[in-house]
DNA sequence: CGTTCAGATGAACGCTGTTCATATACCGGC
DNA sequence: GCCGGTATATGAACAGCGTTCATCTGAACG
């Protein structure tokens, strides 16, 4: 607790060192599981990146999984920063399904296109299965990802509360639509030998039956043949710091 | 291939040496996970378990991925049986909904009941996101597995043939559908720190949206409140070799 | 009996997460 | 200006991991 702040200046350039270096750490192995994918996120080599011993890393997270925490929270931003882009850009359209389509496609897109960070964020097992306590017993694991959670959560009270989906608790159809987007994104990930159909058709098929299946009316996006064609040319909007990466190109 | 057998008796328990063993290392393997869960299983372990040492492993499997692929094949059989008798006992019910509902809901129910099986199964990473070659190109990774989803498929292409479901390719629908199973029971175990909501809720609720999704009529499962209420009782009626296992109960 | 050879092994390599005694550098108090 | 204390950082070590390899064993064959 060194907030005795001895007596005037000498306490910042002391903080600095304090915060800013756990920022320097997670932005190291942010880097490394840019670069070199998500089975390089080891200690040894965070540390390596970052300048200080591995036994450093455990003056600011008591163990691995805690790093990785951080890093999941600074990496959410990347998905969070899709999300928006997403939602003002179906802002104009009338029809407010489209925005709620608009979302699960980016948080697809996104999975799809930055597998090495998906992984980190949302497929990093919990350790024991049984092993893990809630630490300080009110925080949640990730602070960004609740309230990337709530920001879909809210989109599906508004869409309930308009009519245009069956009354429901939005908590839980929020839960459900995002359980089968991360389905899809892992599955993909995780099983790359399986005879999957086309992205486009499976995404496509995923959107629409689950706006329909959640819709009042029973309508779903465009109740045609090709509901999520017109997208795909601007896959590549969202990204803001891509790296390119040697010899894991796919 | 030591076909040529040895004049007479000798050729039998050299013959049971060569694949026998190599079953009874992936019956340790599955002892292992099912006793001891999914972090306990090493290679040193599972030689340990199976009276072997940890080199001898290699003779039998050319990896570590390659005996998991192996015990994943094994303990597909629990899910297996747990759909066929979810697809017995609702062969009765007229509804072809009713069939789907309890396919589903037997892969949720077996999901997260066995969490450390349904990891190994569905949630083992490839080791290097890109470094796997499919090895033998036209064998699949688990054989039961691809019969499994080809059960599922054959059902849903039945529910296509008499006007249930919407004409679609029943590929991609029964794929859209594993996935947001696989979404919601992974997620589950993955993040058990998150606010869910109660699971039978969820697990209702993503079974009737998708029923009502894929459906002709957008009729959902019983299109009343409570959609999975019923069942819930005879939850442990697939189990056939549970374990208890000491200090790891949840 | 001697040779051969598949099957099994102990030891080793390089890596992992984590801990601990030790060293360094800076700080307030004298 | 110097001293003692305290946070900060480190190298070495521990146990365990997946994997490899030279070596050993034991049974089958001529």
């Amino acid at each position: 607790m060194p907030g005795k702040a001895t007596r005037a200046r000498a306490a910042k350039p002391r903080r600095r060192s304090a915060e800013d270096r756990r920022r320097q750490v997670v932005a190291a192995a942010k880097r490394i599981v840019l670069r070199q994918g998500f089975e390089a996120l080891t200690m040894r080599r965070v540390a390596r990146l970052a300048g200080v011993s591995a036994a450093a890393l455990y003056l600011y997270f008591p163990d691995r999984v805690s790093l990785m925490a951080a890093v999941a929270d600074a990496l959410f931003h990347g998905l969070l920063a899709a999300f928006r882009a997403a939602l003002i850009r179906a802002e104009g359209n009338p029809d407010p399904r489209a925005r709620l389509h608009a979302v699960m496609t980016a948080y697809l897109d996104w999975g799809l296109g930055h597998p090495d960070e998906y992984r980190v964020i949302f497929m990093t097992p919990i350790t024991g299965v049984a092993g893990h306590r809630p630490g300080p017993p009110g925080v949640p694991a990730a602070p960004s990802g609740q309230a990337t959670f709530q920001a879909l959560q809210a989109e599906v009270a508004r869409l309930i509360e308009r009519g245009v989906f069956r009354p429901a608790e939005p908590q839980v159809v929020a839960e459900a639509l995002w359980a089968a987007g991360h389905g899809l994104v892992a599955l993909l990930i995780t099983k790359p030998d399986f005879p999957w159909s086309p992205r486009e058709a499976l995404v496509g098929t995923m959107a629409d039956a689950l706006c329909r299946g959640f819709s009042a009316d029973g309508t779903g996006l465009r109740a045609g043949s090709k509901p999520a064609a017109q997208r795909g040319e601007d896959r590549h909007a969202e990204a803001d710091e891509r790296d390119p990466r040697p010899g894991r190109s796919r």
